[in-house]
DNA sequence: ATGAAAGCGCTAACAT
DNA sequence: ATGTTAGCGCTTTCAT
């Protein structure tokens, strides 16, 4: 004969011991609790036994258990963020925004940190494992993560990809419309006489396509001007690396007058940088960031930036929310988000 | 007679699927697949068998279900992180040194932010009703904080905090020791001659008691020098806050000569505040920061700095997995991580 | 207005 | 070395 089996050791109370306080079925413990996303009909259940149920509840310090639930209701009302980083007002702002924009749909939000592809394809993989019903996904990864989103949308995982290089195929793609930003910061600086310009990259090298170095490159050879590969340095995303690399741009016998970085972060470290050599911003360096973040507002002097006038992530988060409560495979979507430039103190 | 239920209505492929398309049983399957924290005994699977698994599992796209693995064994092998920001390059090595220290036991991180008590609560509710085994605290919060924490510990919640102001009480608390190194930087401050001192704190009024600012003050006492109350302002947390702050104080007709802040984040903005204003530092204002994070070494004048001398979370995370290892009740642990004050430019 | 019971997909004790 | 089978705690259909 088979196997008996281990029966529940010494665990958390269950509903069946909430049905028994309460003198009611389990059934009716469900029905009475189906809180969150349940589409229990709950007013099938009589104002008295919901308060004996709710009395039972507090008694005996019942919680529900997420992972029985969630396996027999094949969803979790979680939604899973992936994020490249951590270290800036700008994520702290993208992860409680998007909270917020989840809550009242009655979802909670996990974080997740992807520096690489490879994590970045773990952390997809716990969504096909039933850990969240989607995700939204930011990064700077540019080599192999067209194919892994297209991958894990092809497996049906809802997602919002956050990103300039990806195209939507199968997911939706939110992009910041940075081109007509990005040409007027160089415009300026043209027109205030700049002829040599450097940029701060996140990254080069090979495969580290960078578009708003692209943009910023063919806008100058609009007017006859070339961005040189050797004034072109990678650490836009760390202040320390970024202070040294345009310390060391700076340095030489023949630095840019002009310096755009990819970040506010990375700009704000030229600022550190220039001042740390004794170079006036913005006559010996004029320097412009991307992001407009608020932090640009209290440096001396203050940093010219191109980005949004005010971030709002909540549209992001509602294009998942979309994705999720439309069963039917939604057509691809593409979300732009304004930029434009702010000239600052730090372009004169 | 009763109810028939909704069968498996076009869902992911299971277990037994699997097994069928590798011709065994899902007993098999699952002593072969038995990943991250699993104790299966893989070896009685012979070579072949697990071959033929793998094989299946590639052909039909399997993968696991993690509420139904965690219903089952009554675990999730995940640790939640809370955090009450993650806008500093402090946040994101907390972030990933955790992480780190997970990996090698098979544990997945999840983050959730948190910045009252209320959301912290919700969080820990997570964690009770099974999304993570256990959690790691970090937060400011001061009133109400023990309380939670001690409620959540007798319900058996596996915790770490980090802070310096609650007691270890069925969870361990990771404190920094800060005392001595504060004292060294203030004691630095008076030999050179400083009598008037100010304190950016991360908030102040009631309920918000600093110990760092305690530590200031009652080392200043011991050399009959006073912190008085108004030279004390709030918003180390916020590089936008601090900055008004501090240009408040340094604008009044009898600013402080030197200033303390509760992070470096608002050490840095101080710095700023002071540049905006034409001061020069360290000669009109002398600052100090706290954390000593990498940025310090790249303002001008460098940030001095009291804090770790390398920042190392490994340990943090360890005490958790050892609560979580050792199912009997460890006894209450407490960790001190090292300080020393770090004299740089911005004193002089 | 309430209850009985059938599984969701998995693990593990027991049997062979 | 492999298979049988009893649940884990919950939701939901159907019956009353």
């Amino acid at each position: 004969m088979p196997a008996p089996n281990r029966q529940r050791t010494q665990s958390r109370p269950t509903m069946a011991d909430v049905a028994r306080a309460a003198g009611v079925s389990v059934t009716t413990v469900s029905y009475v609790l189906g809180g969150r996303g349940g589409n229990h009909d709950a007013s099938r259940i009589s104002e008295e036994t919901r308060r004996r149920v709710a009395d039972a509840v507090d008694a005996i310090g019942y919680r529900i258990n997420e992972p029985a639930r969630n396996l027999r209701r094949n969803r979790t009302d979680r939604v899973l963020l992936l994020m490249d980083r951590l270290s800036s007002p700008y994520d702290q702002l993208l992860a409680s925004e998007v909270e917020a924009s989840l809550a009242p749909t009655g979802r909670a939000l996990s974080i997740m940190v992807c520096t690489s592809l490879e994590r970045m394809a773990v952390a997809l993989g716990t969504v096909r494992q039933g850990h969240a019903d989607g995700a939204i996904v930011q990064g700077r990864i540019t080599a192999g993560w067209q194919e892994m989103m297209d991958r894990y949308a092809a497996e049906g995982v809802p997602m919002v990809a956050i990103s300039n290089v990806l195209q939507p195929r199968g997911f939706d793609v939110v992009s910041n419309d940075e081109t007509t930003a990005i040409r007027a910061a160089v415009d300026h600086l043209v027109e205030r006489g700049h002829r040599r310009f450097g940029f701060l990259a996140h990254s080069v090298g090979p495969g580290a396509q960078d578009s708003r170095m692209e943009i910023v490159r063919s806008r100058l050879a609009g007017s006859g001007l070339a961005l040189p590969d050797d004034l072109v340095v990678a650490g836009a995303r760390d202040r320390n690396v970024a202070f040294a690399a345009v310390r060391a741009l700076l340095d030489r016998p023949d630095p840019p007058s002009a310096l755009v970085s990819a970040s506010d972060t990375g700009g704000i470290a030229a600022l550190w940088a220039a001042h740390s050599l004794n170079r006036r911003i913005p006559e010996d360096v004029a320097v412009v960031g991307c992001g407009n973040v608020e932090e640009c507002l209290i440096t001396v002097p203050q940093l010219s930036s191109a980005g949004p006038r005010t971030p709002d992530f909540g549209p992001i988060a509602r294009l998942l929310i979309d994705r999720l409560d439309n069963t039917g495979r939604p057509e691809d979507r593409r979300l732009r988000i304004p930029w434009e430039f702010f000239p600052r103190g730090s372009i004169g």
